[in-house]
DNA sequence: TAAGTCCTCGTGGCCACAGTATCGC
DNA sequence: CGGCGATACTGTGGCCACGAGGACT
């Protein structure tokens, strides 16, 4: 998943490393990648500014930001204009860089003080009240954030801004660009009625809710039976309801593609009624913004001014599956049909729905978390016989580190 | 409280087995 | 078109050594 460091889990993940399949921060990455003379050859890069689960490979200096090959490819290919773009070719780097290394590596990204730690820069950098914005809104959204007092200038902060201010393909919520109190972490939304939307006051402030708990397992607690209770509309059919719960919604705040702007623009656009009935769709609605924020202003089409995720088919249904039922409303037909038309898609839609929800579970309940990192780089370098391990000084078929045979 | 001893647990890759899906008849 | 067997595919649990970490003296 993307978003949090896959070793850690508390801070953001910054880049990606192939080998290990796992995002990382920069803490941890030099962490992990010191551990020993093999994993130092790992090669990492930045981590994918839009899926956030692969290795971006391309920058984008116009969106300023960094792609991998299936994000360049779906936010590339849709127009000449944005195809003709310039794209610039990201270095992956192995060993453990310092922050002076990494920056001349990533010039175009890293603005880090030369002769200081990365890492005790990033750990010093965050703050509580930063990760939550962060957990809330992706890493983009740092802008303005600086609760903690530094200087904002670090790190990423120029990229992110962009991502969230100057991007093409930003959300346009009823044809009004997002604009974002620079000294405040909200965002607002002139083009609706009524007081503006305070995101951290709907979704942290009112939970109360502190970065260790924005984990994703803790959403049944802060939810109550939010996800299991939604996790079961699914399985008995119930994604009609999530459906119309979205729908209905939309109809009801007169927004058309009110259901269809999904993960975070969920919660404002429909925050008339989410909040106090539905707790499955609010639970569903906080967890895309958690986990596939980007991906729901990842725009190929758009609807009277208002931009969907564009995701196409088949594609990006097994390519984003994360995203669950969610992600159903950004496939098959726009949420604002009527009831009628609705229902005939739904069954195909549901089976769909099904199908990415059980694997997500599945991919939920079996994530094997490593509690004890040492224990994991010593069966690591551990020498096997047929996948077991063997005594020191016996004869192995398999050595992680060689990779040779003792026969 | 510190030091020493003992025991339990966790780690990853492979394999065997069971269950499920698909295909052809 | 449904039933049946064969085949392919998928998921799960167990095994192994050994050191970290906790319990106990």
């Amino acid at each position: 998943m993307g978003y949090i460091c896959d070793f850690c889990a508390q801070q953001r993940s910054i880049v990606y490393c192939r080998s290990d399949a796992a995002a990382l921060c920069l803490s941890c990455d030099r962490n992990v990648h010191s551990a020993n003379a093999l994993s130092r050859r790992h090669s990492r890069t930045l981590l994918c500014d839009r899926c956030h689960s692969q290795a971006a490979f391309v920058r984008c200096p116009e969106e300023n930001i960094s792609l991998c090959q299936n994000c360049d490819y779906m936010g590339h290919s849709s127009s000449a204009s944005i195809s003709s773009r310039k794209r610039q070719p990201i270095n992956c780097y192995s060993g453990c860089p310092t922050a002076a290394e990494l920056s001349s590596i990533w010039s175009f990204v890293l603005d880090l003080p030369s002769g200081s730690d990365a890492c005790e820069q990033e750990l010093g950098l965050m703050s509580i009240a930063e990760n939550s914005a962060v957990n809330a809104w992706g890493p983009n959204d740092k802008a303005g954030q600086n609760v903690s007092g530094v200087d904002e200038t670090n790190e990423f902060s120029s990229v992110d801004k962009s991502i969230w201010y100057g991007s093409s393909s930003m959300p346009h919520i009823m044809d009004q660009p997002i604009t974002m109190d620079a000294t405040s972490p909200k965002l607002h939304y002139p083009g609706r009625k009524g007081p503006e939307i305070d995101i951290e006051d709907d979704l942290y402030e009112s939970l109360n809710m502190d970065e260790d708990s924005l984990n994703i397992e803790n959403y049944e607690e802060l939810f109550g039976v939010s996800l299991s209770y939604s996790e079961e509309l699914l399985e008995n059919g119930g994604i009609d309801s999530l459906f119309r719960m979205k729908n209905l919604s939309a109809a009801k705040s007169g927004c058309p593609g009110g259901a269809a702007a999904e993960g975070a623009s969920v919660s404002f656009v429909n925050n008339v009624m989410q909040p106090a009935n539905s707790n499955a769709a609010s639970a569903d609605s906080v967890m895309s913004a958690k986990t596939e924020p980007v991906l729901c202003y990842n725009n190929k089409q758009e609807h009277s001014g208002l931009s969907f995720s564009g995701m196409t088919g088949e594609s990006s249904a097994g390519e984003h599956q994360d995203c669950g039922a969610s992600s159903m409303l950004l496939m098959g037909e726009p949420p604002w049909c009527s009831m009628a038309t609705e229902t005939s898609f739904q069954s195909s839609n549901r089976s769909d729905a099904v199908m990415r929800y059980k694997e997500k579970k599945k991919a939920r309940k079996f994530e094997k978390k490593v509690r004890y990192a040492s224990r994991k780089v010593r069966a690591d370098t551990r020498r096997r016989v047929k996948g077991r391990f063997v005594k020191a000084g016996e004869a192995y078929d398999y050595d992680p580190l060689s990779q040779t045979r003792s026969y």
